[in-house]
RNA sequence: GGCCUUAUCGUCUAACGGUUAGGACAUCGGCUUUUCAAGCCGGUAAUCCGGGUUCGAUUCCCGGUAGGGUCACCA
């Protein structure tokens, strides 16, 4: 079985530093999607490395954030696997078994100074406007490393290949780095745990990973990656680098401090997981041909690297909003029911509301503003209005009464059973046509009905409230004029 | 500032070097059950600028401009 093509791994790692955005979720969804459509292998990884960061709760909130989404990993901290532990905070040893192999190798050396020491470095630098590089100040005979000791200082990576990088890029194709983007970094922190440029790669290369999507930020410092991957002389994964999003304003990078909120305020404010997913994907990449409403797995089919765009875009909340509508129109009946209701106060929850609601939101948030605002109000109450509204455009007074006791003796007339939207159209678009206009009569029925000076219409209106509420709210209209 | 990187309608995007530069959102207009919403039909609207290569450039090359990223014991 030679040359046999490797099993895709791929992972999202993100670092439990507070709640997760848009940003971070798709990059997981990209990765997601490209493990699945290979048959490959999803990890969730954190990348619990910085301890003066961390938020408690985080790691919750990630899970439940691609749970929403209905995303899911083959290993993870939750439900382990065979590279546990996907801690990086549980990882430790491995790093310090690199960290050795490196140091053996001379391509690491403790850190003699402190930290504050190499601040003084750096703004000297800064001072006289040039570059700061720690490797100008390499010291020359570092102390044996005191790993696990209380004074133990950092592990810095020793370059000794100052050179410009050139590599390849799955999405971005030929990319460079100029030497500056070289220095001694830091393999291993004072306190013991990994920087992120060290722990990644170890955990990549323990777990197997195969494809690495990952944002853009991480261009100028790969040449520290790839300096490593040479040094312990293994082979990095492929690299594909996905393209920014930009806040809505299109002035910074879509960011936790510019203004980008927690992922789980979509759920709250009533998205469709699904439509959220849609618009991820649409954020950074497109399938061939036009079709803009995926599903799930129409997502995961569609899915190429080879389509993921090269420059970023914006942050746009009424495309989400859209795509939200048209996920709601492909919801199954009880589903839509259920949702809707989830936001409905129990008097208004019945099934003939629903249309005239979903006609009118984007999402099930907006339910709140109706409900909010009185529009549903005549579902269950009788209207309260100002009778002369009740009297169309230039008509009078009489005329309107007139028109109301002719179309009461019509609805009258109807069965029970032929009591729907579709005959109450027909009876009364028939009156409605033989007078000077329709608006004479459809207006004081629908104002009747609704009491709102916009409202569904009325053949809708009377559908819902049924024969008798209807009846009802006709004559008291007739009564109100008299 | 150094390094890296990006550039098509207002926004998101499509277009083997040859298209009337296509689609979607938004917007505007019309139609339908003279409100609202939904739906249908239609309109306005783009290749950043300057050079080059080529018979021909949105597409390739160079320069400029503008945007973004990065220069941490953060990821």
């Amino acid at each position: 079985m030679e040359n046999q093509t490797q099993k895709v791994v791929t992972r999202f790692a993100p670092s439990p530093t507070g709640f997760i955005h848009i940003g971070n979720v798709r990059t997981a969804i990209y990765a997601w999607a490209y493990a699945k459509k290979n048959n490959g292998t999803f990890i969730l990884r954190i990348e619990d490395t910085d301890k003066a960061r961390e938020v408690e709760g985080s790691i919750e909130h990630i899970i439940k954030s691609l749970k929403w989404l209905n995303i899911n990993w083959n290993e993870g901290p939750d439900i382990g696997g065979p590279n546990a532990p996907y801690k990086q905070s549980e990882r430790l040893e491995s790093y310090q078994k690199y960290a050795k192999i490196l140091i053996e190798k001379g391509y690491a050396y403790a850190d003699p100074y402190t930290e504050e020491e190499v601040d003084v470095f750096r703004n000297k630098a800064i001072e006289e406007k040039r570059p700061f590089l720690y490797r100008d100040h390499r010291p020359e005979n570092p102390p044996i490393w005191n790993v696990g000791k209380s004074n133990m200082q950092s592990l810095r990576f020793k370059v000794k290949n100052i050179k410009s990088y050139e590599w390849t890029d799955l999405v971005r194709g030929k990319l460079s780095a100029g030497p500056e983007a070289l220095d001694d970094f830091i393999l291993i922190k004072s306190d013991g745990y990994p920087t992120y440029n060290f722990a990644h790669i170890i955990d990549d290369l323990e777990m197997g990973v195969t494809h690495v999507m990952r944002g853009d930020e991480f261009i100028s410092s790969t040449p520290k990656f790839l300096s490593i991957y040479e040094a312990l002389d293994i082979k990095r994964p492929e690299y594909a680098t996905l393209p920014p999003i930009m806040g809505s304003d299109g002035k910074k990078k879509l960011g936790k401090r510019d203004g980008a909120k927690d992922f789980l305020e979509y759920e709250k404010e009533g998205y469709l997981p699904e439509a959220m997913l849609n618009f991820l994907a649409f954020i950074g990449w497109s399938p061939k041909g036009e079709k803009e409403i995926l599903t799930s797995d129409e997502f995961i089919d569609l899915f190429d690297i080879k389509q993921i765009h090269i420059s970023g875009g914006k942050y746009n909340e009424e495309k989400l909003d859209w795509i939200n509508k048209e996920h709601i129109k492909l919801l199954k009946e009880e589903d839509l029911e259920k949702y809707v209701f989830a936001w409905l106060p129990i008097e208004l929850q019945n099934k003939k509301i629903i249309p005239i609601i979903t006609e009118r939101i984007s999402k099930f948030g907006d339910i709140k503003t109706m409900v909010g605002n009185g529009e549903l109000d005549f579902f269950y109450k009788e209207p309260v209005y100002e009778k002369d509204k009740l009297i169309y455009k230039d008509t009078d007074k009489n005329k309107t009464i007139t028109n109301l006791k002719e179309v009461l003796e019509i609805l009258e007339k109807t069965e029970e059973s032929q009591f729907n939207k579709d005959n109450i159209k027909i009876f009364l678009m028939e009156l409605a046509d033989k007078s000077e206009n329709r608006g004479q009569i459809l207006h004081p029925v629908r104002f009747a009905l609704s009491g709102l000076d916009k409202s569904p219409d009325p053949f809708i209106l009377a559908d819902i409230l049924g024969k008798k509420e209807t009846i009802n709210r006709i004559n008291k209209a007739i009564s109100a004029l008299n």
